[in-house]
DNA sequence: TTGACATGTTACTGACCGGTTAGTTAACCT
DNA sequence: AGGTTAACTAACCGGTCAGTAACATGTCAA
């Protein structure tokens, strides 16, 4: 097997250091700023993403985080929990941004569709996302239905599922939930498409095909509510 | 860590019989039916989809191919070229499947796509295919571009795009690249969906998504091309 | 000063990992 | 009969894995 981690001694592996997952690492805890808790959680959302769960030991997830696996099992239960503490933290981060565009758009769900794929279709070519979704990787390493980190995985997808197929009635789309499903697809794909492809902008297509689907005659919005869209800032739609 | 595969001692484990990747399992090979070497093939397969390709150990794989770990190390090189040859095995399977699809409607290639985008919603939903695409999820595990089987990955991912690409080209689309890239991001979607969501009906809109993509005024066929598709065979396209 | 608490150090356990060595058995070909 | 080939058994190697035990240190608050 081609060498899973730099063996237990790693001291302080760069590998990852510079290297995070696509929606950033912890920083706003609620502890002290870096104590170990927080060091540990940022070293391993980091060497999972980049390595994946299984090819990082702990042992290396405490040299990363400069503590040691004493601290680390005083602080968490398991490596299962941890894995667990890490998809959450990534999951509360991505609806953080999530949040953040739809804020901006308010009252103007086709607007804030657009503005979501726009964004991630810049946020996916940058470089330190060249590993896709961390939750959606982690759903590929874990086959047990019954690991803690489980729920974090099916929920988080539920929950982007439900809000697109929400956000196309509030548009007035014609099929709003299979246009929002379609739309989910597009994320799962481009997150997917970003690990496996050389060239980090064929992915970026990803919000034009959205918009394509928006303007479907099948699926999206009626041509009356169409015409309305470039005007004024509907309140919240039927 | 909750326990990888079920300890070196695991005889027969019956955890992945009769569970094969979507796109089935080797049984058209040159040597005679269920040599050794088949048979570890297969079940490195079945093993490494259903719990990925690091929770499976070399003990795991050789027990459930019913032979032994020397046997196995004297037919592959190491575990790691035994995971390149499994994903040429799976790559070779999912052409065939392509190639059959795309042969039963030759010289229409709008019903070319219709078609792969049907069976590949069948195909998703069934049991078997619950853990998505085993090239895309090797991707996620294996995070070394010099790894054997990262080529095939990169290369089976290219290819995608390349005949997505060269099938709209063929369908008369306004900007067939981008639409081909549209249809890439909806099949590694849709794989990676499958995967995270715990209902499978959810992911069948693909087939109705990428429907949609194709009429898109922006993206697909002008409305002429369009016309004429539902009538006889065009030869090849412009 | 005295605790409490978070953290660090060192060393260990038992299991499992990928990979190897050595020797055996059975079928087939010449 | 002798040789080749492919398969088997069983034990072993050095290394890594997740997780633990026992003890030392620093710091801050009362």
């Amino acid at each position: 097997m081609s060498t899973p981690r730099e063996g237990a001694a790693a001291p302080l592996s760069n590998a990852a250091s510079g290297t995070a997952p696509p929606f950033g690492s912890p920083s706003d805890c609620a502890c002290p700023p870096q104590c170990a808790k927080d060091r540990i959680l940022q070293a391993a959302q980091n060497l999972f993403y980049e390595h994946g769960i299984r090819a990082v030991s702990v042992d290396a997830i405490a040299a990363e985080a400069d503590t040691t696996k004493v601290t680390l099992y005083r602080v968490f239960e398991s490596k299962d929990a941890l894995i667990a503490e890490c998809l959450k933290d990534q999951t509360r981060r991505f609806w953080q941004w999530w949040e953040a565009i739809v804020d901006a758009h308010q009252g103007q769900p086709r607007a804030q569709i657009e503005a979501l794929f726009d964004l991630l279709a810049n946020r996916i070519c940058r470089k330190e996302a060249h590993r896709g979704c961390p939750i959606a990787n982690s759903a590929v390493e874990l086959d047990d239905p019954a690991h803690p980190a489980a729920h974090v995985i099916r929920e988080h997808h539920a929950e982007i599922a439900k809000r697109f197929r929400k956000l196309c009635k509030e548009m007035g789309a014609r099929e709003p939930n299979v246009l929002g499903d379609a739309l989910t697809l597009l994320v799962t794909g481009v997150f997917s498409a970003r690990i496996a492809f050389e060239n980090a902008e064929q992915v970026k297509s990803v919000a034009e095909a959205a918009k394509a689907l928006l303007d479907s005659p099948a699926l999206g919005a009626p041509e009356a509510a169409k015409a309305q869209r470039a005007k004024a800032p509907r309140p919240k739609a039927p």
